[in-house]
DNA sequence: GTTAGCACTCGCAGTGTTAGAGTGCTAAGA
DNA sequence: TCTTAGCACTCTAACACTGCGAGTGCTAAC
């Protein structure tokens, strides 16, 4: 079923006014409200039509209505008007997500935490993925006989760093120079699934004519790159959603925050958000959001201006002010984006 | 005022009850529960001794005597008895404090989870402070024309990076790679500060015969030794202190997730803990305590055989089960340290 | 299709009451 | 002099009760 002019206007109504206040909205106060003068009595029918259409309910009979998250999520597609920042806002952004001298990993994190403070809710931002990276530096230091340590630097300067184990005791170091240089020539440029198949292929290669010194690079750069690197997720102003009236509930904010620990499940769904393009919102209860119940996720891809590297966005309550998150969660990953394309392929 | 055998087995009583019930402890409570045989009449009139001289007090005349800070404080100087772990809580810490082939950065990431998982509070490990650690390897990755990323390996296996900023474009390859050679031949095995008082002799020497390549040299290694490196700390299961009944009050959860969020006073906290020898306990309201008003931090540090690298604990409610905490913090800076020996000096 | 009116429901805040826990004080006992 | 029993007092937490106000649904009239 359609919803027609009146209807679409009064659930805004709704939601904006939930949003605002904090309250379940009444008919009276969206009657007042409301430019097209409509009585409480009719405004309470549309809501009736609204509630059974399973966009709004009330939280017990002397209430007024809430949105749900089937609300929410119409309120968002069709309704919602991102509004313009301004140049103020503008300015704070920009000021926190120069590159200048700081390394990747400061920007991103000063990136989290202008999302989370000009929001007041928690920003996220979900590093480069692993599989993502593109391959620019690679160096290996001896931490014993028997332990080494590697470093790798991606292309986006994000630092990395492993512990190889080895059998045997570490080769010298002429050897380990001479293996970083082959590596570093003959991998620079690819992309970590690109430096996987190429390993394989060398060492293919290799089984014929069998060369020490190259097999321990290709042996020791497959250790490096076979395991799966952890990803990683900034998070930032966690207290701030400790402030919203939403999460004075215990079980509920112990539920979140738990969640907010394990990473793995903010991890997934900032992941998931890359697959698609532009500015992403999950609201409420789907299905890949047990443990945010309540909350909604707003995320958008930065890139280096070829690839996608990660994504960044502010997690709050539902009752969210998207027009103004939305909009700062966009302009930053412009910035960032920008920000990493600048130190690239120079 | 001496407290005698009997008040001290009172306010013993009280504030092991408290702690174990997190209810105010009455004096038919104590009454009961005493070995020396005492009635309640008599208990109280201790009480009101003990609340006289600021160890207890009562949050309202019906209520039964709550320790103070200073009560606390008293109790864990003279009273407490620190109990034995049992075979398996130490299996427990020993699983995960070992180095394995983990990063030093992850050990201490799970000691801070193992501190937490069983203490069921907050776990904290400082990170080697950076003038604590000793140069053990440096590397220079260009960025591009004028960013240098320098990665700097501590002798304890901590990577920290860094960017520096170059007015002219940065050296060839080779001349990175010499620099390089230079740094670490030179500057193997010194702490930070040496490594700051040796880079201003050397410049002293230098100004002298002037050869550009050590002049970069020392002109990189300056940039990237004089500024303060961040110091880290890691925070490991704060969702736990979420269930502690203390933090019940909105604004009082509010502030102490602030103070983690900065960081700057749990690392000065940390810090200052360093100085001393073997297990701190902190309690309540102390000066350095503001934000952490009716908390107690239990530390220890951690070594690596020679020098001291950092401390570790465990923050949770002044309420705190310190017998059992004192232990486990004790026994995890051991494992921590040993873990970081072996690797060490081979 | 819209609106006014009305009865109804429900939560909230304030009040009064009670039970229980704990105290302080006093006077008697060891 | 120290200890204890007894008692009056205080305070909280829990519960029931109340009235108010906000908001609803339904119906009948416009």
């Amino acid at each position: 079923m359609e919803l027609n002019e009146r209807s679409l206007s009064i659930l805004n109504a709704i939601v904006e006014g939930y949003i605002a206040s904090g309250e379940p909205v009444g008919s009276r106060t969206i009657a007042k409200r409301q430019k097209l003068k409509l009585s409480p009595a009719t405004v309470r029918n549309v809501m009736a039509d609204l509630e059974e259409m399973g966009y709004i309910n009330s939280p017990h009979t002397s209430a007024g209505r809430v949105p749900t998250a089937k609300g929410y999520r119409f309120y968002v597609d069709t309704i919602l008007q991102v509004r313009n920042l301004s140049p103020s806002e503008r300015q704070q952004i920009e000021e926190r997500c120069r590159l200048e001298n700081r390394r990747t990993e400061d920007l991103l994190k000063h990136a989290g935490q202008i999302l989370s403070e000009m929001s007041s809710y928690t920003g996220l931002v979900l590093a480069p993925r692993f599989n993502a990276t593109t391959f620019r530096h690679i160096e290996f230091v001896p931490l014993n006989q028997r332990r080494l340590l590697v470093i790798f630097v991606s292309q986006s300067g994000m630092v990395q760093n492993k512990i190889i184990e080895m059998d045997d005791s570490i080769p010298s170091a002429s050897e380990l120079q001479q293996i970083t240089n082959y590596l570093n020539d003959t991998l620079c440029g690819l992309t970590i699934p690109e430096v996987r198949s190429k390993i394989m292929a060398q060492m293919q290669q290799e089984k014929a004519m069998y060369d020490r010194l190259t097999g321990n690079a290709l042996e020791f750069s497959r250790q490096v790159f076979d395991g799966e690197m952890e990803d990683d997720v900034i998070i930032e102003g966690v207290a701030n959603i400790l402030e919203q009236p939403e999460f004075s509930d215990a079980e509920r904010r112990c539920r979140i925050f738990k969640a907010f620990e394990q990473k793995k499940s903010l991890i997934e769904l900032l992941d998931k958000s890359q697959q698609a393009q532009g500015v992403q919102i999950y609201i409420g209860t789907q299905a890949e959001f047990q443990d945010l119940d309540g909350c909604s996720l707003i995320t958008a891809n930065y890139t280096n201006g070829k690839q996608k590297l990660g994504s960044l966005g502010v997690i709050g309550p539902s009752r969210m002010k998207y027009s103004q998150v939305v909009a700062m969660v966009d302009y930053t990953a412009q910035l960032v984006s920008q920000a990493l394309k600048s130190d690239i392929g120079e």
